[in-house]
DNA sequence: GATGAATGAGAATTCATTCAT
DNA sequence: GATGAATGAATTCTCATTCAT
């Protein structure tokens, strides 16, 4: 394992345990056992390892997302399965995605990063057109369809995670049904 | 106009302008029009104050949306008030928003302002369990049922803002709609 | 009592409690119950302030070492009777003490209060020449004479006060002793 | 010769220069010519600062008296000595020896470094006890002996230093032989 | 006489970044 | 490739003092 990934992780780690405002890196150093010149090797400064740390958590989230995906499933059955393994990832990687969340709209995350075209995203839009397409999902912009479903099951996560009630897998499954029901036709 | 108010003024308002990572305390002063004292006069250090304009922040989103509740109307139409209101809130405040969003997790707000119960926010929940009273909404945790619709109309407008897609009253009616289907009976 | 005693008093009590360095006008102000612009009504700054503690904790000291001073006594008497007293004092008025030794080398006090006659130690100081006047004293200079005996009382009182040892009447005297012994032909 | 010692030396060049009073975090920069931040890498705080200035001004001190020391002198010369030599160093180190006494009581000062036993002060605390086992000194505790004579030594020095009187070498042994007298059998 | 909000100069401290090894 | 001592500009925060009431 490299110094490169020691840094990324430590990263992660102290944005975890301190949150994003209190992160140094002279903090980062001492946690991911890397003299100050060393991280500037890998990172030519603070916003790029801001980015590379985005389009890494980007890229687990998607890999964690697409993985064990049936393409020979049924329509239905295919929206179920992105939106439960969105569930999971949330619930399993909180930090990580209170990351993505944030700094999501950070002036440190770079155009070109923000808007890079996500495969697992893709797919789950093209997903949701050819719902359209067939007639069982109502017509409307598939983007904002996807932002309906996606703001539904992460917020319910979100309150899970801010201790606001407890979760179990069938208020997931409740959740998914709702969003189903309401995009349909 | 107290001194205390042209601070939190100024604060929010260079949030608006510079974003919130590049906020210094000797712009605030600037801004403000204060001296440097001034500011730990009224605010111990920058966690109060950051406390503070959550809790201002809060009140405002809260009482923008509440105006013109019509205690009257039908449950319907009272759903839709509470979500149409909010996507308005959010189109017309991006930054108190933003700033909402992001500092609700940080570790600078406190457990009790995070978790201050917002009026606004009970009656949208009482209005979920009438409902589920009436028979006409599903039976579900109200507050999950409150994180699925609001996350759907937040989500919705964050795409917009964005740049990912225009948004026109028709979208965010449909959204509404959208909501209002998948969690009635 | 006037709010220029309890400015006075607030100010000893602080430098008891958390030593000189650390004091602060703001401190001052809240421990004596009093606004800052009233300070500046009774001192015209801070080196008035400790001017006059200084003037005042002197005389507090002189006062007490004077009072029951027999002046039918014999010369012997009256230089025990001193350095009693002097002991007396240092070991029930710590703090005064040690303000009265660091502050007298203060660029803040003013040439003229440091120097200034006291009448105490003017007493003594002829005891001491007398002393020599009638032969049962060395001859040397009267001051230096007064420094020897006090610096002798004093630092055995310092060691005391600084835990070196526990000090009782007995050793006090032993200490008197031996600066007469020491000074005598 | 490392930045470390730089600042160190800078500290007590300025104490010496300006007195303890006036002394600034960015004076002692400029004279170390030192970055602020490379303080910082050396020292904790000022604190830790001035701590470390102790223990080496008590070394300083402690050194310059024991230099010279003559193991097989006698034990009136021994005792002399040590006197002479403490006299020496509150002559030529005025500023070294304010600074002892002053920071001694200061709350800066760990309880740990001021009760540090001194190898210098241990010898002449032997010599005293010695002095005792031979009979040549009066039987009392050693310590209370030992401030006896440092007091009446330090006093008279300070007399000097505040203007009160020139002083001469044979004021220094006239002050020498009132604390042997004084103390001895 | 008494007040305390307001101040700005300046203090201590932190930070991202560089450079010689 | 790896290091960490060194940096100075920037930042947070303090302080003695003033002024309008």
């Amino acid at each position: 394992m490299g110094k490169r990934e020691d840094i990324l992780n430590a990263t992660l780690d102290l944005i975890t345990e301190e949150g994003l405002q209190s992160i140094t890196f002279s903090k980062i150093f001492k946690r991911a056992n890397v003299g100050s010149a060393t991280f500037y090797h890998y990172f030519d400064n603070k916003e790029v390892l801001v980015n590379e740390l985005y389009k890494n958590t980007s890229k687990q989230m998607s890999e964690f997302v697409i993985k064990d995906y049936d393409i020979a499933a049924t329509l239905y059955e295919k929206f179920r399965f992105f939106l439960k393994k969105t569930a999971d990832f949330a619930i399993s990687h909180p930090n990580e995605l209170w990351f993505l969340e944030n700094y999501a709209h950070s002036p440190f995350i770079s155009e070109e990063i923000r808007n890079a075209v996500d495969p697992t995203i893709s797919e789950f839009i093209n997903i949701i057109a050819e719902g359209q397409r067939q007639g069982i999902i109502k017509d409307m912009n598939p983007v904002v369809c996807f932002q309906i479903v996606g703001g539904s099951i992460l917020f319910v996560i979100r309150g899970h995670l801010s201790n606001k009630y407890p979760l179990s897998d069938s208020e997931i499954q409740q959740t998914i049904e709702v969003c189903w029901k309401g995009i349909k036709v």
